[in-house]
DNA sequence: CATTAAAATGAGTTATCACTCACTTATTTT
DNA sequence: AAAATAAGTGAGTGATAACTCATTTTAATG
């Protein structure tokens, strides 16, 4: 498996900007663990207060509403996100031609996988979060979906002008990867029984490799 | 396609047992409506009041507490998930040999993918509290996934007998079934954009189906 | 060491929400 | 149609949780 490079900003993601007191970094870290947790509006300012051992007058002291404090922690995610989903592999990634579907796998999943692991926490709230206020998680997707399609676009039709990849639709194709990826993440955010997850990673890219390799069964069975 | 057969107490489910009022049922469809629009939490007793036309304590006339009101939604489809995911294929569906692994797919998966988008409203409410409740969420999994292992495990042996199936571990096969299936469900609960639903349906099938056919690729590439 | 600014505190305020109950209206039963 | 039972009502209650602020503690500065 290729070496994961994963940029520094996942760890040092909830300090990078400004002075932040140690217990203002306890907040952010003691809400981020209660919202994937117990969700966010399960967990009140006063469970923050308590898990991060301060006083619940601190947690207003920055962050002027809960959910301003919930903002605080998603906005690097939120932020970065963008770049490793869609346009992380514009440059070198998007130029070069792959040999194989494989080489093309691997290149453009194994960082969002170890994105994936390396923040899912982060990515539960996103989900919760998503999963009830539309606005917000179209906003979001307006900023990833397009970029996404177009530049997975462009490097799917070079493999299609070579015979390395099943000839659909490019939606479709985005799709069936996409969902390999959001079964893997549910496995990791549910904290599912029986896995391994150093096996389950590698075996996310054969079985996306398997879905994209040509061959005879690929016609659409619509009626 | 094979003709969806799915069961009739997808559609009466909310009165399947004793009478009902019009107004209660009135409020376990505002309530499941809201439920899924806005979350649990985010709805209180007075917004499902209002939006079923009655009054408050009419909400608590038959349900004791706003989570027995939930439970009330979720009864049924928790009672009748676990046939049509585990035992409902365990009679005339396992005991036949298949021919391909596109009859094996379609016959086990056509009835769940209809059973999905027959509740979708129902499966947000079961996977919001699924995500943070964890007693719960095991409960459910302990009462299916053995089941569901064990079942599928044996149809899988039997295909792997006559070498029609991809020669992994059944875990992993599983696996990548269920998560196209989640990735679809995701797409129907989130309201995606880009979705024509009777085609994707058909297209789950067969990369179901591509997922599975044996072929040269197979091999997991650990590290 | 003295002064000033920033950080932290926790008791207090306000609003909301789940839930109750004494009472009214509708529906059966005799 | 009178009596009895069930269904429905909505003002009221207690608890909880988000948020405020006057005060104290800690840190920075001259």
């Amino acid at each position: 498996m290729e070496r994961p490079r994963i940029r520094d900003y996942f760890q040092q993601d909830l300090s990078q900007n400004e002075t932040i007191t140690p217990k203002q970094r306890a907040i952010l870290q003691a809400s981020l663990d209660l919202f994937a947790e117990k969700g966010f509006d399960q967990t009140s300012t006063s469970d923050i207060a308590q898990r991060a051992g301060v006083a619940e007058g601190t947690v207003y002291q920055r962050y002027k509403t809960k959910v301003a404090l919930r903002d605080a922690i998603l906005a690097p995610i939120t932020a970065h996100i963008v770049p490793i989903l869609a346009s992380d592999f514009s440059e070198d990634k998007l130029r070069q031609r792959y040999p194989s579907l494989q080489a093309f796998v691997t290149a453009i999943f194994t960082d969002r996988v170890a994105f994936a692991k390396a923040n899912v926490k982060e990515l539960k709230v996103i989900f919760e979060m998503a999963a009830f206020d539309t606005e917000r998680r179209e906003q979001i997707l307006s900023q990833i979906a397009p970029k996404m399609v177009k530049q997975m676009g462009s490097v799917i039709n070079q493999l299609k002008a070579d015979h390395l990849i099943v000839d659909w639709p490019n939606d479709l194709i985005l799709q069936s990867l996409l969902s390999q990826l959001f079964g893997y993440l549910a496995q990791l955010m549910l904290e599912l029984p029986g896995t391994e997850i150093e096996r389950e990673q590698a075996y996310l890219i054969t079985v996306m490799t398997k879905i994209l390799t040509p061959g005879e069964h690929d016609q659409i069975t619509g009626q």
